[in-house]
DNA sequence: CGTCACTTTGAGCCCTCTCAAGGAGTGTGG
DNA sequence: CCACACTCCTTGAGAGGGCTCAAAGTGACG
């Protein structure tokens, strides 16, 4: 649970000759509930961290691509699964290593902590949505998050051509945990993105995004107006 | 954005000597988009971080009490607001000052990130709240919280009398904005909880619980089964 | 005692969910 | 090479939880 960033680099040597796992799709990387032993840094391909209640409804916490850092815990055990979206290559590394690579290089320490920080921004914008958006809004911004995400990872500027076109190696039902919806209305919401001119379907796993201002534009950018309600007296 | 723990010792004396302000109800302490220059400790009082959309959606993103921390950010200007729900003085330190703070002491970093880490964790159960539980469950679990952390504000046991007494200083647009409600759905959803008998209304803004273990039940514990779907092949 | 803000309750509607059927793509075995 | 099975996606119809609009109730304060 981490993204990506400039300054990883610091951390990336922990993982310099780390064992590699190769993962298949759907293939469990950390079950929720295992002791939490090892940290671990996504090589290639897509994760998919998840949190399952005793009922069987699933929330997808985040979707993590190349760089990105998973399994950290405060607890002695994982709260939350981890699991292959596609074929994936992850690090492996001893938690107890990590920890006093941080001990001993402050430096580290700090930028881990940025990051930390970072991923908590981004979990307070998914509270937002969660709370605040409808399901085509949700879509919208899980679209350009895809695009951002890419970019991200690239190096790519904003117009570069086929950025456009979002993979979605996901299922419809992992889109529709992560959006807090039903996999139908996932679809019906494609549809209707479709319908209004804002992306096209290639096929059921690729989008291409149409009008990238329209899109934003529903997303809707959360701005920093000042509260509704302002302090009296 | 923070949480409460043990080890706050350690950042507890940065504000030795800071000055101390004091909030009325529903000033705000920082606006969105105004440069992030303080950090700010909790003496008394509760205090409320949100997040307003362009259209005048707003989220809760938390209520906090006592040695909470407020103010952190990874940009340089706050993408929050931050408002008192009770009267309540806040301890303010530089920003600057802070960092340094935690430059200097290893130990400090150290501590901080972990509690970094905490806030994520009560952050992702949020985000499992909003997206898979129904209205009814999202008060049910909030209750326990407003419970859990008097609880840990106060030391207390589980047992302790008084406990399952519940302030809620905060107005139903507060709470429903904070779970992704309506004030009107909060208002209804108090009165099925009272129906079934889980809680009794005492006023307004106290409610006792009735039945902690049916409130509990309801809140329903998020367990570490098994992912839906297991690898296969 | 009137005003004002907040809360509660009611009625009707809409967005999303549920249940169900049909379609598309992929892999397997005949 | 085709038929079949299987999984996933799409689409439809109907139901329901939560939202919107509206009005009455409650408590605080001047």
């Amino acid at each position: 649970m981490s993204g990506p960033t400039a300054d990883n680099d610091i951390f990336l040597d922990a993982f310099d000759g780390a064992p590699i796992r190769e993962l298949a799709p759907r293939e469990v990387l950390v079950a929720a509930g295992a002791p939490a032993e090892q940290v671990f840094n996504i090589v290639d391909g897509m994760l998919m961290l998840s949190r399952t209640g005793s009922d069987g409804r699933r929330q997808v916490l985040s979707f993590l691509g190349r760089d990105n850092f998973v399994g950290f815990t405060t607890t002695d055990r994982y709260s939350f699964t981890v699991q292959a979206v596609t074929p994936a290559r992850v690090a492996c590394c001893l938690r107890t290593a990590f920890d006093q690579r941080l001990e001993r290089h402050p430096d580290a320490e700090r930028a881990f902590r940025q990051m930390t920080f970072r991923v908590l921004e981004d979990m307070l914008d998914m509270i937002y949505s969660l709370g605040q958006r409808t399901a085509l809004e949700r879509l919208a911004v899980f679209l350009l998050y895809l695009r951002h995400a890419r970019r991200l990872a690239g190096g790519i500027a904003d117009d570069a051509a086929g950025l456009d076109d979002i993979a979605l190696p996901m299922t419809r039902e992992d889109i529709a945990d992560f959006l807090g919806l039903q996999k139908e209305t996932v679809s019906r919401s494609f549809g209707q993105l479709e319908e209004r001119g804002l992306v096209r379907r290639l096929d059921s796993h690729r989008v291409q995004i149409a009008a990238l201002e329209s899109l934003r534009d529903l997303a809707g950018v959360v701005d920093f107006a000042a509260p509704r309600r302002l302090a009296r007296r």
